[in-house]
RNA sequence: GGCGCGUUCGUCUAGUGGCUUAGGACGCCGCCCUCUCAAGGCGGAGAUCACGGGUUCGAAUCCCGUACGCGCUACCA
């Protein structure tokens, strides 16, 4: 069996869509797993759409996501170039191959007569669909508007009556009636090729085996098959991928919500978590894991169990799963991501915070907007929790804690304990009515990691000078 | 309008003719654990399997039709 090579082939509009990410994913997997290639092409053959920066930016984020690619820009192999704007050459030369085999033809028609034409189709019902007007131009008329320079493009000639079968991996067979399907520019007036001809041309230059793509080509897939047989190449086979939707199930869009993965990485989603995610969305391993790092993606993937219908994009779950991946992650690895975030504090100390805050967050950021108090003060205390906790009899206990703890020497966690349950011994009264008092004091708020956990991680110095502006700030 | 694809809890999904009183996950609710908040454990609510016809002893699963949704219908990808 020959080599499976799969392509992911982004047109450079700017970022990465979630759904891109997705299609990337797939067909990452799909190579890993067969020990194939992996091959990154960029569609750039709409100029008006171009967008500067937008390459490299489509790079950077492929590889955040840790999907790089075997072939591809700046990873030149053996079928590059892997820009189709620097591959002109070839797909002009393959024009004129389908022209002289009549399987292509000039069309001189402006714009202004396919504008009319389509209105009048629409008007009376009909199918909008080019009428082979320049079909029945003769070598002499084509040779003098060649020469004469008039714009023109060149069009698939589709052949009526003729049943067109695309076997897709994931759809079953599917059939198109040519008369259904419309004499597709191959080359534009500009001299740029069109996606369906440069896709077809390039994916059998690259030797593609499998086309894995979205659901939004599966219609236009019968005029890539045409094309293939103009050529005489073998097909590669088809695999068209459910799409991802907004929760009114519409297709997934930038109005309804953020669509671009670089839109999560500044939120900070885990890349873990976001492919994870996106992973879920179409394809299931056929049991009921779903926490899945890359390695186990690789060998769990199958394109048998991609799903056919549309998946909406639910934050809720991803947000779940990013809570998953942040736990899984050693407080090692957190500490690396955490002080990107400019925090300036020792990574010994760090590394105490993230040991228990890690499964009260499900962000890194959350670290620093729930355990603030770790980095500062608290400048206020919460007014439920002082309401709640802070009793009659708080006062006087943390005066107690106050004193107890300045008798010890360089106390730790279970110091701190001791100490806290003896007073409350002698007071004779549960050491709720201590801890509480003390959390409020050295946290400001309600919740978060046990309060010896916080004295000894804050130290004797923080801890006995929180107690004291407590008891001078609370009534 | 034409062509194509799809339709199982709110969402992601399992299910490929009897094992299904349709299973899991997220979210939601409750209980347990507990100094709090989380995490974790346990439990609950939540799907007449879009609808209507067939086929069959038996259908979410096969067939036909309808509805709805989505995609394509560009010298965009």
């Amino acid at each position: 069996m020959s080599e499976i090579r799969v392509r992911f082939a982004p047109s450079p509009t700017g970022y990465l869509h979630v759904g891109g990410l997705r299609t990337a994913l797939y067909n990452y997997l799909f190579a890993k797993s067969k020990e194939g290639k992996f091959v990154l092409r960029i569609e750039d053959t709409d100029r008006n759409r171009y967008v500067d920066g937008a390459v490299k930016n489509l790079i950077d984020t492929l590889g955040w996501c840790g999907l790089d690619y075997d072939e591809g820009p700046g990873k030149e192999g053996r079928y590059g170039p892997y820009v189709q704007s620097e591959r002109l050459p070839i797909y002009l030369n393959s024009v004129s191959e389908l022209v002289k085999k009549k399987k292509a033809y000039y069309c001189f028609c402006t714009p202004e007569r396919l504008k009319t034409l389509r209105e009048e189709q629409q008007k009376n019902n009909l199918q909008t669909m080019y009428d082979k007007h320049c079909l029945s131009l003769s070598s002499g008329e084509i040779e003098h508007n060649l020469s004469s320079g008039i714009p023109h493009v060149v069009r698939l000639n589709v052949l009526p009556k003729k049943i067109i079968r695309v076997d897709d991996l994931i759809r079953g067979t599917v059939e198109f009636d040519s008369e259904t399907v419309d004499d597709q520019v191959l080359l534009k007036s500009d001299g740029y090729p069109t996606y369906h001809l440069a896709n077809v041309i390039d994916d059998h230059m690259m030797k593609i085996s499998h086309v894995i793509r979205g659901e939004e080509w599966l219609s236009s897939t019968p005029k890539h098959v045409l094309l293939y047989e103009a050529f005489e190449w073998d097909k590669p086979s088809f695999a068209h991928l459910p799409l991802l939707l907004n929760p009114d199930k519409s297709k997934l869009s930038k109005r309804q919500g953020d669509v671009a993965v670089e839109d999560y990485r500044s939120k900070g989603y885990l890349k873990e978590a976001l492919v994870n995610f996106v992973l879920l969305l179409g394809w299931n391993p056929g049991d009921e894991r779903e926490f899945f790092l890359k390695d186990e993606m690789i060998k769990s993937f199958s394109l048998e169990r991609v799903n056919k219908s549309g998946a909406v994009f639910n934050i809720e779950k991803l947000n779940w799963l990013n809570a998953e991946h942040l736990r899984h992650k050693s407080d090692e690895e957190l500490l690396d991501l955490l002080k990107t975030d400019e925090n300036r504090f020792p990574d010994e100390f760090l590394l105490k915070v993230i040991k228990v805050m890690k499964e009260r967050v499900g962000f890194i950021h959350e670290i620093h907007e729930k355990g603030s108090y770790f980095f500062g003060d608290p400048s206020e205390y919460d007014p439920d929790t002082v309401k709640k906790r802070w009793k009659p009899d708080s006062r006087v206990n943390l005066e107690k804690l106050l004193f107890a703890f300045k008798l010890l020497d360089n106390p730790s966690k279970e110091d701190y304990e001791d100490a806290l349950k003896r007073v409350a011994g002698e007071t004779g009264s549960g050491p709720g009515n201590f801890i509480h008092p003390l959390r409020l004091a050295l946290s400001g708020i309600g919740g978060g990691p046990g309060v010896y956990d916080i004295a000894a991680i804050l130290g004797k110095d923080t801890t006995l000078r929180r107690i004291a502006k407590a008891l001078e700030k609370l009534p």
